[in-house]
DNA sequence: GTGCCTATCTTGCATTACAATGTACACGCT
DNA sequence: AGCGTGTACATTGTAATGCAAGATAGGCAC
């Protein structure tokens, strides 16, 4: 199990990711999430996280109508959504890298 | 740069694996999370968790004089906190094959 | 004595994951 | 008709935690 608080900060650019493949809306990208192995992202997280970046004005959204339920909110990346996925990337990386050091470092001294 | 948020939840886990390679105190761990990459871990985040992770008994505090400065606070891993090292090795370990996942395939998509 | 490096601690703030709850549509079952 | 289930979005309140800012204090160089 991740725990939540290792999410923080991580979750965003992922859901940017997600979207980044192709329209897509809330309720998909947290079984998606999920698929990937992040865990279960509950929907007290998803919405608010996009209805943030919505307004961040990384992401624009439109209502489509569904076969199976009610209507579907789609998002879609704006050009500053894709600076923030790279920006996200990037910040990955560099935590990634630093994380795999500290640890291969202690594997060593045990 | 490392954002803040990124950090959350990832943070006490290397400090727990910095103090894991030997005795060590916060002044010290907060230029060894800097020279890892961590970005410069200042010392209003480092103090409030070295007392969290004392208080919840993975680490234990000894006092000891310093040649240049005042006492330091020299800490070590409790059998507690090498189980809970443990689980954040595991934990992180599967959070970044699922967002390794989830980049890889977006790259593909590209 | 003034300034800098070392060293620890506290207060208050901002961000954000999540549970709980409410709303609403479509479909199948009885 | 009434009920349950799955789909779909949103809001409210709570908890965790990184960090800036500030206080305190010792030792050393100028």
């Amino acid at each position: 199990m991740i725990p939540s608080q290792m999410l923080k900060g991580i979750l965003s650019g992922c859901v940017l990711a997600v979207i980044s493949q192709r329209e897509t809306y809330g309720y998909e990208i947290s079984q998606k999430l999920g698929e990937y192995g992040l865990g279960s992202v509950s929907e007290g997280t998803i919405y608010p996280l996009l209805l943030r970046l919505e307004k961040s004005g990384f992401i624009s959204a439109l209502y489509r109508e569904s076969a199976s339920g009610p209507m579907r909110k789609y998002y879609s990346l704006t050009p500053a959504g894709r600076l923030e996925l790279e920006g996200f990337i990037s910040s990955y990386g560099e935590l990634s890298r630093a994380v795999e050091r500290l640890l291969n470092e202690m594997e060593a001294v045990k």
